[in-house]
DNA sequence: CATTTGACGCCAA
DNA sequence: TTTGGCGCCAAAT
């Protein structure tokens, strides 16, 4: 196996997530082991703003959008639609 | 190479 | 209950 880098890992994580299903990134720095690099998660997807991965499915554990590289409220309005948020 | 930033998370007031 | 501050990690500048 290849010793990707952080964020290839990140999207590797995000990009099996369903459609109609959300992650928080505490939940998805944790599933590629690395709990507690919520914040190197959000910054990998920022920085990057990879657009090959459903980055918008990942969102704070408060159950807020917390933010996107494309506008929060686009996020929103995307996730919203998928049924993933009321 | 060192410092700052940044889409977070949790605790305290 | 809501707001503020501190701590953590990785990438970009």
């Amino acid at each position: 196996m290849k010793a990707k880098s952080f964020t290839k890992r990140v999207y590797d994580v995000v990009r099996k997530i369903p459609k109609g299903k959300t992650l928080t990134y505490g939940q998805v720095a944790a599933a590629m082991g690395s709990p507690g690099a919520a914040r190197a998660v959000g910054n990998a997807l920022n920085k990057n703003r990879n657009k090959d991965v459903p980055c918008h499915r990942v969102i704070r554990s408060d159950g807020s959008v917390g933010g996107f590289a494309w506008g929060t409220p686009k996020k929103i309005a995307i996730l919203k639609k998928e049924g993933a948020i009321k």
